[in-house]
DNA sequence: ACCGGCTGTTGAACTGAAGTCAACAACAAA
DNA sequence: TTTGTTGTTGACTTCAGTTCAACAGCCGGT
């Protein structure tokens, strides 16, 4: 009975009517959370964030728009949270279990484990970890802190007295080149995956050899011959 | 849409009053768009595409608001048209006066003039070429575009035997891998730009090297070529 | 000068989607 | 049952993008 009577916004639909799916159901924060951010993921993946709307989401969910604001403070926090989400994925599948294989090995798996991935969620994969929101600040965070969580797994491999500027530097293109061979292996799928494997295996060790070797001297370097990481 | 009968929106102000700065001023639809061009580069590249309202920018260029609409369909519109001007500057950039210099001299060129045009732009390049608003088709289509762009312009220098699948793969990746080392540079600005030319011309010849080796073979290639490019 | 017509320009109104909020319902504990 | 907690709702508010009819600068013809 509570007299509470308030402005009062008219008396709400009983809503008797049975809705086939799934009737509200009164979920746990983190299910309904994991539940949103998957849904949110293939979303994201197949159209624009803005051609996107709240509404649509909240639709697709069965839920209404006020409860995605229950969970997500704001449309772009959504976003990012599941950008992010799809981006620890990828950091967790790719930590690689092998300890003590040669480098060589151990960079073929990560490559090999990376582009599994890659395969395995397509449109997602290019939809955010490319694009993005862009410009957005929050969204590039995300974008450089997976990139820098690689560079770091590559880094922390390598001989301390390897490392330098132009290595760093090198390192990050060597990213950068495998993103993008990424992208245009999935959607043109006409290239073995071996083929790839291979071809990042060597340039990373090529790009290793140019930096260390260019970092001594700004001249292109005649004298020296090989020599991947060694003594600085 | 409303064409409802729109009865009278009162008489306006003569607005007599003397505008310090320019006022309203009557320009060539040319001149007008190029300034409104110049100025969205400026904006979106310090903020994010929707860190910037139209009354921002209509603001900024001391015009009113509704005059933007006269000139691009959309803000989204705006956005992609200042960054395909910016592209289309890159791009112009970059198309190299060489015509005979030897395929080493002709990509050292062009790195060089790509990264003063990096230099110069600094956070345009970042903000535009980078990021832009994400998952949205056009811009998307743009940056693919000027990636095509400077793909073809490689292939083109390439023999055409060279040509494969794997190599296209290989130099979408070399661009990928310049874009990033591209970004790291400016952000760190720790490496002379010469080490970054050289670094980045003999990686693009050893991915050339690599791709069209494994492309005979699956295995890691044990023997074969030495330099493919020639120039047509 | 006067009249148009063309076109750059404006301000206010309209629209639709993001974001807010008080009431409410499902469940658990008392 | 009663009460407390908290997931859930839908109408409402807000505000940035978009539309539009009126308007003003400028040129050519008369």
């Amino acid at each position: 009975m509570k007299s509470r009577a308030r402005p009062r916004p008219a008396a709400r639909p009983p809503a008797e009517a049975e809705k086939g799916p799934a009737a509200r159901a009164r979920l746990e924060v983190d299910e309904r959370r994991a539940q949103l951010l998957a849904l949110g993921l293939s979303i994201f993946s197949e159209r624009s964030y803005d051609e996107v709307s709240i509404d649509d989401i909240a639709r697709a969910a069965g839920i209404s728009k006020g409860l995605l604001y229950y969970y997500f403070p704001t449309k772009r926090d959504f976003y990012v949270a599941a950008l992010r989400a799809a981006s620890k994925e990828l950091l967790d599948e790719t930590l690689g279990t092998t300890k003590d294989a040669s480098p060589e090995a151990q960079v073929e798996q990560g490559v090999r484990t990376y582009l599994a991935y890659v395969e395995r969620r397509g449109a997602a994969y290019v939809a955010l970890m490319r694009g993005g929101i862009g410009s957005d600040p929050e969204v590039a965070a995300v974008l450089e802190e997976t990139r820098s969580t690689f560079l770091g797994r590559i880094v922390a491999a390598l001989p301390p007295e390897a490392m330098g500027p132009l290595v760093h530097t090198a390192m990050r293109g060597w990213i950068g080149f495998f993103e993008a061979a990424s992208i245009d292996w999935v959607a043109r799928r006409s290239v073995p995956i071996e083929q790839i494997v291979t071809l990042a295996k060597v340039l990373l060790f090529d790009a290793l050899r140019a930096a260390t070797e260019f970092s001594q001297t700004n001249e292109p370097a005649p004298p020296k011959k090989k020599r991947p990481a060694k003594a600085r």
